[in-house]
DNA sequence: TGGAATGTTCGGCT
DNA sequence: AAGCCGAACATTCC
């Protein structure tokens, strides 16, 4: 589930449980979570809790904590492990449950470094994304979930900022041009930012650190909603498969430029 | 029952 | 090299 918007409102509410306090003890209920060796951090502080692109980070003395998600991660502030907590960090008299129910998730330690990524969905500017869109001949949709060209974005995101933007998931990257280039940028920054002030998206179970859901899967225009009348022109939302991932879109607002083949 | 699901990586092909 | 595809990972849901 988590992509930017679902790991910002898990940093924002995890963070004023545990931000200063000390780890008391880590325990790992299911070696696939960790799959690196990780050492003893029992007495350690965590200084910060920040996001990377779509992983939380957890800053401690002398090195990094990293919760890499994937499909079906979560970081809960409980006590009481579930059936599937795969790691429980406890706190005096409390703990962050690391749960994952397809086990894809991971932790990983570093003494500093994270993984090379590209920039931040929310903080490129829009002449920057310009630019590295011309130099790209792949189709826009996988190029945005690529997390190397830009962090933070996935399929349900992608889907919802490309319609807003009125681009169709299989245009060439350099055909975007100046124009849709800007309104793409915008379109990212709008609904993320909506995104983040809904509390994500809650589209099967993703829950933020207290439990909460997010609001923002009533937001959407097009994710998961074919056959639906599209909110802007009122056809009817298609959904098609793009680089492997199911992929909703209106095909009246979306259009291919001229001269590029694809199934609509 | 088969297929699809919010993510990532890898090998192979063009 | 760049880009694309399918498979794999594990589990649930419809």
């Amino acid at each position: 589930m988590p992509e930017l918007p679902e790991a910002e409102t898990i940093v924002r509410t995890l963070a004023p449980h545990i931000e200063g306090r000390r780890l008391e003890a880590m325990e790992i209920r299911s070696a696939r979570a960790a799959p690196e060796p990780l050492p003893d951090l029992a007495g350690r502080t965590v200084e910060r809790v920040r996001r990377y692109g779509k992983q939380v980070v957890w800053d401690l003395d002398g090195g990094l904590l990293r919760f890499e998600l994937r499909m079906t991660g979560l970081l809960l502030w409980r006590v009481e492990p579930g059936p599937y907590t795969r790691v429980r960090l406890r706190f005096c008299g409390a703990a962050v449950c690391f749960d994952d129910i397809r086990q894809f998730g991971s932790l990983r330690w570093s003494a500093g470094e994270l993984p090379r990524l590209g920039p931040d969905a929310l903080e490129i500017e829009a002449a920057d994304l310009a630019r590295r869109l011309a130099g790209r001949r792949a189709r826009i949709k996988p190029l945005l979930t690529d997390q190397r060209f830009l962090r933070g974005l996935g399929n349900i995101y992608a889907d919802e900022i490309l319609h807003r933007a009125r681009v169709h998931p299989m245009t060439p990257a350099h055909r975007l041009g100046g124009a849709r280039a800007r309104r793409l940028h915008a379109a990212m920054r709008e609904v993320l930012t909506e995104a983040i002030a809904l509390g994500g998206s809650s589209i099967s179970d993703y829950v933020d650190a207290d439990g909460r859901p997010g609001r923002f899967q009533e937001r959407h225009r097009v994710y998961g909603r074919e056959g639906a009348p599209c909110p802007a022109c009122g056809a009817r939302i298609r959904r098609i498969v793009v680089g492997g991932r199911g992929t909703w879109l209106c095909p009246r607002c979306q259009r291919l430029p001229r001269g590029v083949s694809g199934r609509v």
